[in-house]
DNA sequence: CAAGAAAGGTTACAGTATAACATGAATCCT
DNA sequence: AGGATTCATGTTATACTGTAACCTTTCTTG
Protein backbone atom coordinates (compact mmCIF):
# COMPACT_ATOMS: atom_id res chain seq x y z
CA UNK A 1 0.00 0.00 0.00
CA UNK A 2 1.10 3.64 -0.74
CA UNK A 3 1.24 5.77 2.16
CA UNK A 4 -2.10 7.59 0.86
CA UNK A 5 -3.73 4.44 0.78
CA UNK A 6 -3.54 4.01 4.62
CA UNK A 7 -4.31 6.94 4.70
CA UNK A 8 -7.80 6.71 2.93
CA UNK A 9 -8.27 3.40 4.94
CA UNK A 10 -7.47 4.85 8.69
CA UNK A 11 -9.62 8.29 7.40
CA UNK A 12 -12.61 5.89 7.26
CA UNK A 13 -12.56 6.23 10.75
CA UNK A 14 -10.59 9.50 11.88
CA UNK A 15 -11.28 11.86 9.15
CA UNK A 16 -8.94 14.41 10.03
CA UNK A 17 -5.72 12.32 9.69
CA UNK A 18 -2.94 13.83 7.77
CA UNK A 19 0.24 12.99 6.04
CA UNK A 20 2.30 13.62 8.26
CA UNK A 21 0.62 11.44 11.11
CA UNK A 22 0.72 8.53 8.60
CA UNK A 23 4.55 9.13 7.42
CA UNK A 24 5.59 9.34 11.13
CA UNK A 25 3.33 6.24 11.90
CA UNK A 26 4.71 4.34 9.40
CA UNK A 27 8.03 5.56 10.68
CA UNK A 28 7.68 4.19 13.81
CA UNK A 29 6.61 0.84 12.58
CA UNK A 30 9.52 0.43 10.48
CA UNK A 31 12.06 1.61 13.40
CA UNK A 32 10.08 -1.43 15.45
CA UNK A 33 10.49 -3.98 12.16
CA UNK A 34 7.28 -4.16 11.58
CA UNK A 35 6.88 -2.17 8.40
CA UNK A 36 9.09 -2.42 5.31
CA UNK A 37 9.38 0.23 2.83
CA UNK A 38 9.24 -0.66 -1.13
CA UNK A 39 11.71 1.78 -2.61
CA UNK A 40 11.04 0.67 -5.91
CA UNK A 41 7.35 1.14 -5.55
CA UNK A 42 7.27 3.91 -2.87
CA UNK A 43 5.01 1.44 -0.87
CA UNK A 44 4.59 0.26 1.86
CA UNK A 45 4.32 -3.54 3.73
CA UNK A 46 3.79 -5.96 6.60
CA UNK A 47 6.45 -7.29 8.11
CA UNK A 48 5.41 -10.89 8.18
CA UNK A 49 9.09 -12.54 9.82
CA UNK A 50 9.17 -12.37 13.47
CA UNK A 51 13.07 -11.70 13.03
CA UNK A 52 14.61 -8.42 14.28
CA UNK A 53 17.82 -7.23 12.06
CA UNK A 54 17.03 -9.11 9.31
CA UNK A 55 18.20 -8.10 5.47
CA UNK A 56 14.67 -8.48 3.41
CA UNK A 57 14.76 -9.62 0.01
CA UNK A 58 11.90 -8.92 -1.73
CA UNK A 59 10.17 -10.22 -4.83
CA UNK A 60 7.75 -8.02 -6.19
CA UNK A 61 5.55 -9.60 -9.26
CA UNK A 62 4.57 -6.71 -11.81
CA UNK A 63 1.36 -7.91 -12.72
CA UNK A 64 -0.56 -9.23 -9.70
CA UNK A 65 1.38 -6.93 -7.31
CA UNK A 66 2.06 -9.69 -4.86
CA UNK A 67 5.14 -9.31 -3.00
CA UNK A 68 7.49 -11.83 -1.30
CA UNK A 69 9.87 -11.59 1.68
CA UNK A 70 12.72 -14.10 1.67
CA UNK A 71 16.16 -14.03 3.05
CA UNK A 72 19.79 -15.12 2.95
CA UNK A 73 22.55 -14.98 4.82
CA UNK A 74 24.35 -15.58 1.39
CA UNK A 75 23.30 -12.53 0.16
CA UNK A 76 24.03 -10.44 3.06
CA UNK A 77 27.51 -11.34 3.73
CA UNK A 78 28.28 -11.40 0.04
CA UNK A 79 27.38 -7.62 0.07
CA UNK A 80 29.12 -7.08 3.41
CA UNK A 81 31.99 -8.40 1.63
CA UNK A 82 31.83 -6.53 -1.80
CA UNK A 83 31.05 -3.50 0.22
CA UNK A 84 34.08 -4.58 2.64
CA UNK A 85 36.91 -4.07 -0.41
CA UNK A 86 36.37 -0.32 -0.52
CA UNK A 87 36.19 0.24 3.26
CA UNK A 88 32.53 0.84 2.99
CA UNK A 89 30.88 0.60 6.07
CA UNK A 90 26.76 -0.66 5.20
CA UNK A 91 23.71 0.50 7.32
CA UNK A 92 20.50 -0.36 5.65
CA UNK A 93 20.38 -2.80 2.57
CA UNK A 94 17.70 -2.36 -0.12
CA UNK A 95 16.97 -5.38 -2.31
CA UNK A 96 14.24 -5.68 -4.55
CA UNK A 97 13.72 -8.23 -7.32
CA UNK A 98 11.35 -6.91 -10.15
CA UNK A 99 9.29 -9.55 -12.13
CA UNK A 100 6.77 -12.43 -12.34
CA UNK A 101 5.22 -14.64 -10.22
CA UNK A 102 4.80 -18.26 -10.19
CA UNK A 103 0.70 -17.59 -10.19
CA UNK A 104 1.16 -15.32 -13.10
CA UNK A 105 3.45 -16.78 -15.34
CA UNK A 106 1.18 -20.26 -15.15
CA UNK A 107 -1.74 -18.18 -16.12
CA UNK A 108 0.19 -17.72 -19.17
CA UNK A 109 0.66 -13.97 -18.78
CA UNK A 110 3.04 -12.56 -21.30
CA UNK A 111 6.26 -11.56 -19.58
CA UNK B 1 20.78 13.99 -9.32
CA UNK B 2 17.53 14.26 -9.05
CA UNK B 3 15.65 14.65 -12.37
CA UNK B 4 14.97 18.16 -11.12
CA UNK B 5 18.38 18.87 -11.13
CA UNK B 6 18.93 17.98 -14.16
CA UNK B 7 15.96 19.57 -15.60
CA UNK B 8 17.50 23.29 -14.21
CA UNK B 9 20.97 22.30 -15.63
CA UNK B 10 19.26 22.00 -18.81
CA UNK B 11 17.59 24.91 -18.80
CA UNK B 12 20.34 27.08 -18.88
CA UNK B 13 20.87 26.10 -22.76
CA UNK B 14 17.05 25.63 -23.23
CA UNK B 15 14.94 27.79 -20.84
CA UNK B 16 11.67 25.58 -22.10
CA UNK B 17 12.19 22.55 -21.62
CA UNK B 18 9.74 20.58 -19.10
CA UNK B 19 9.41 17.22 -16.74
CA UNK B 20 8.43 15.03 -19.03
CA UNK B 21 11.10 15.77 -21.59
CA UNK B 22 13.72 15.20 -18.76
CA UNK B 23 12.08 11.97 -17.30
CA UNK B 24 11.81 10.36 -21.14
CA UNK B 25 15.17 11.19 -21.86
CA UNK B 26 16.14 9.78 -18.64
CA UNK B 27 13.91 6.83 -19.73
CA UNK B 28 15.62 6.55 -23.08
CA UNK B 29 19.29 6.18 -21.22
CA UNK B 30 17.87 3.99 -18.52
CA UNK B 31 16.59 1.45 -21.65
CA UNK B 32 19.90 1.60 -23.04
CA UNK B 33 21.69 0.89 -19.63
CA UNK B 34 23.16 4.39 -19.40
CA UNK B 35 22.27 5.76 -16.70
CA UNK B 36 20.57 3.66 -13.63
CA UNK B 37 17.87 5.62 -11.20
CA UNK B 38 18.83 4.63 -7.63
CA UNK B 39 15.55 3.80 -6.14
CA UNK B 40 16.14 4.46 -2.39
CA UNK B 41 17.01 8.58 -3.25
CA UNK B 42 14.97 8.92 -6.60
CA UNK B 43 18.36 10.17 -8.00
CA UNK B 44 19.89 9.33 -11.27
CA UNK B 45 23.49 8.25 -11.70
CA UNK B 46 25.60 7.92 -15.11
CA UNK B 47 26.59 4.37 -15.68
CA UNK B 48 30.60 4.15 -16.02
CA UNK B 49 30.64 0.38 -17.15
CA UNK B 50 30.63 -0.40 -20.34
CA UNK B 51 29.29 -4.06 -20.02
CA UNK B 52 25.29 -4.66 -20.74
CA UNK B 53 22.75 -6.45 -18.67
CA UNK B 54 24.86 -6.61 -15.93
CA UNK B 55 22.91 -6.26 -12.34
CA UNK B 56 24.35 -3.35 -10.87
CA UNK B 57 24.93 -3.10 -6.81
CA UNK B 58 25.07 0.59 -5.37
CA UNK B 59 27.16 1.78 -2.48
CA UNK B 60 25.35 5.12 -1.44
CA UNK B 61 27.73 7.01 1.03
CA UNK B 62 24.80 8.92 3.16
CA UNK B 63 27.37 11.18 4.20
CA UNK B 64 29.23 12.94 0.94
CA UNK B 65 26.27 11.33 -1.53
CA UNK B 66 29.26 9.50 -3.25
CA UNK B 67 27.67 6.31 -4.85
CA UNK B 68 29.92 3.58 -6.15
CA UNK B 69 28.60 0.90 -8.65
CA UNK B 70 29.57 -2.76 -8.08
CA UNK B 71 28.72 -6.37 -10.33
CA UNK B 72 28.78 -9.74 -8.13
CA UNK B 73 28.26 -12.55 -10.35
CA UNK B 74 27.45 -14.49 -6.73
CA UNK B 75 24.45 -12.29 -6.14
CA UNK B 76 23.07 -12.47 -9.03
CA UNK B 77 23.21 -16.01 -9.22
CA UNK B 78 22.34 -16.28 -5.49
CA UNK B 79 19.27 -13.86 -5.91
CA UNK B 80 18.43 -15.97 -9.44
CA UNK B 81 18.13 -19.27 -6.87
CA UNK B 82 16.14 -17.56 -3.82
CA UNK B 83 13.26 -16.15 -6.68
CA UNK B 84 13.52 -19.60 -8.17
CA UNK B 85 12.51 -21.39 -5.08
CA UNK B 86 8.91 -20.14 -5.63
CA UNK B 87 8.94 -20.30 -9.53
CA UNK B 88 9.44 -16.28 -9.69
CA UNK B 89 11.12 -15.25 -12.56
CA UNK B 90 12.99 -12.36 -12.24
CA UNK B 91 13.27 -9.17 -14.98
CA UNK B 92 15.16 -6.41 -12.60
CA UNK B 93 16.91 -6.27 -9.88
CA UNK B 94 17.40 -3.06 -7.12
CA UNK B 95 20.59 -3.91 -4.79
CA UNK B 96 21.47 -0.88 -3.02
CA UNK B 97 23.41 -0.24 0.39
CA UNK B 98 23.86 2.40 2.58
CA UNK B 99 26.22 3.47 4.83
CA UNK B 100 29.44 5.26 5.05
CA UNK B 101 32.37 5.29 2.97
CA UNK B 102 35.91 5.03 3.70
CA UNK B 103 37.01 8.01 3.11
CA UNK B 104 33.93 9.51 5.77
CA UNK B 105 34.36 6.97 8.21
CA UNK B 106 38.23 7.39 8.47
CA UNK B 107 37.39 11.72 8.57
CA UNK B 108 35.97 10.34 12.00
CA UNK B 109 32.43 11.15 10.89
CA UNK B 110 30.05 9.20 13.53
CA UNK B 111 28.04 6.67 11.84
C1' DC C 1 0.21 24.96 40.01
C1' DA C 2 3.71 26.86 36.51
C1' DA C 3 7.39 25.59 33.40
C1' DG C 4 9.25 22.66 30.35
C1' DA C 5 9.46 18.44 27.53
C1' DA C 6 7.56 15.10 24.49
C1' DA C 7 4.10 13.29 21.35
C1' DG C 8 0.94 13.82 18.13
C1' DG C 9 -2.17 16.98 15.17
C1' DT C 10 -2.50 20.39 11.47
C1' DT C 11 -1.36 23.62 7.81
C1' DA C 12 1.02 24.50 4.16
C1' DC C 13 4.15 23.56 0.84
C1' DA C 14 8.21 21.32 -1.65
C1' DG C 15 9.76 17.63 -4.57
C1' DT C 16 8.69 13.71 -7.75
C1' DA C 17 6.25 11.95 -11.61
C1' DT C 18 2.91 11.32 -15.28
C1' DA C 19 -1.65 11.88 -17.97
C1' DA C 20 -3.37 14.05 -21.72
C1' DC C 21 -3.28 17.00 -25.31
C1' DA C 22 -0.58 19.82 -29.07
C1' DT C 23 2.78 20.18 -32.50
C1' DG C 24 5.67 18.78 -36.01
C1' DA C 25 8.43 15.79 -38.83
C1' DA C 26 8.81 11.48 -41.38
C1' DT C 27 6.53 7.81 -43.90
C1' DC C 28 3.37 5.77 -46.86
C1' DC C 29 -0.30 5.17 -49.94
C1' DT C 30 -3.00 6.47 -54.05
C1' DA D 1 2.07 15.90 -55.18
C1' DG D 2 -1.53 15.66 -51.54
C1' DG D 3 -3.64 13.77 -47.80
C1' DA D 4 -3.52 10.13 -44.09
C1' DT D 5 -0.94 7.92 -40.61
C1' DT D 6 2.35 7.29 -37.32
C1' DC D 7 5.87 8.34 -34.20
C1' DA D 8 8.60 11.46 -31.54
C1' DT D 9 8.82 15.38 -28.91
C1' DG D 10 6.93 19.68 -26.68
C1' DT D 11 3.62 21.56 -23.41
C1' DT D 12 0.07 22.15 -19.98
C1' DA D 13 -1.78 20.80 -16.15
C1' DT D 14 -2.22 18.01 -12.38
C1' DA D 15 -1.60 13.95 -9.39
C1' DC D 16 1.21 11.60 -6.12
C1' DT D 17 4.83 11.49 -2.48
C1' DG D 18 6.94 13.48 1.36
C1' DT D 19 8.28 16.94 4.94
C1' DA D 20 9.09 21.57 7.37
C1' DA D 21 7.18 24.28 10.66
C1' DC D 22 4.02 25.41 13.75
C1' DC D 23 0.13 24.34 17.13
C1' DT D 24 -2.13 21.71 20.75
C1' DT D 25 -2.32 18.48 24.22
C1' DT D 26 -0.60 15.81 27.70
C1' DC D 27 2.73 14.47 30.93
C1' DT D 28 6.40 15.36 34.04
C1' DT D 29 8.74 17.66 37.60
C1' DG D 30 10.05 21.04 40.89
Amino acid sequence: MSAYEVLDQVRDGNPRLAPPTIYRALAALIERGKVHRLESLKAFVACRCERHRHVPIFSICEECGTVEEAVSRDITNELSRIAGQSGFAPARHVIEVHGQCARCESKGAPA
